[in-house]
DNA sequence: TTTCTACTTGCAAATGATTTGCATTTATAT
DNA sequence: ATATAAATGCAAATCATTTGCAAGTAGAAA
């Protein structure tokens, strides 16, 4: 039996700690982007969330992403996507339907590693993006 | 002692065989960027082909990423680029100066096409973007 | 609790990249 | 040589994103 907790984040106490002042439109934007947990553009989260100004939207999305609360994702679809910046991961998607599929890996990232330290002219590497794409079971 | 045999590529064959007309605007993209190797945003490639009009060169690429003579690669940079599309590989991208270095790696390859295997939700894979980001040696 | 200040909001307008419409030109198959 | 479908190049439209600014608000300090 799974405990579901959701209800217990203290989205105020999150935005205090990113020394973020406590506004309507930020809560409803980290809740919106905390429940859905997928990467979402920008236009897609101005749908649900209508009632914020999209200029708002758009500086709160940047100040979230250089606070570290979101991260950017690039599912090469000529939009920005963004994410809760959680546990790191990376994301199968189809190609089709846009359906997406989340996935850790510990031998990527340990491979990914070792080429880091390979590498000629880079001293240090510092993330990476990694995403998969193909037709999910039902589009296929 | 290396052969360098760069000018015998055979540009117009490569057009004809992508069922592409042979244009002056076409010819000058294509080798532009058979030259450079490394991925170029439509600006850049803009700016060393100004005779070539921008919005052709919009249609250029668009034809040539559908023919698969180009492939887009996302760099995190809200800006697109495009690659010729060779022998598949990845790149290094230094966040300070773009510097990039490009890197093949079979163990990568061969992890994610046991990711893919693994999925639950996905039938095919088709293809996948793997950048890796950091500060190159000059820059660190 | 009130006040002050810096930060945030929301609108209008600017910007910048990309796309579309269309008349003209051009490459290639016949 | 010619016919035709495709490509070009300009102007203008569109779309996402950013900027300027006046008004509103959160949170710290009094």
């Amino acid at each position: 039996m799974k405990m579901e907790r959701e209800e217990k984040i203290d989205f105020k106490k999150i935005l205090h700690n990113a020394k973020l002042k406590n506004t309507t439109p930020r809560l409803a934007v980290l809740e919106a982007l905390s429940k859905v947990k997928h990467p979402e553009t920008t236009q897609e989260i101005h749908q649900r969330l209508k009632n914020i100004d999209l200029v708002t939207l758009y500086r709160t999305l940047a100040s979230f992403e250089e606070s570290g609360l979101l991260r950017k994702v690039d599912l090469c679809k000529d939009a920005v996507y963004y994410e809760i910046n959680t546990n790191h991961h990376h994301h199968i998607i189809c190609t089709e339907c846009n359906n997406i599929e989340d996935f850790e890996n510990r031998e990527v990232e340990k491979v990914l590693e070792k080429i880091a330290k390979k590498s000629a002219t880079f001293a240090n590497i510092k993330s990476h993006s990694l995403e998969l794409f193909g037709l999910c079971k039902t589009c296929a």
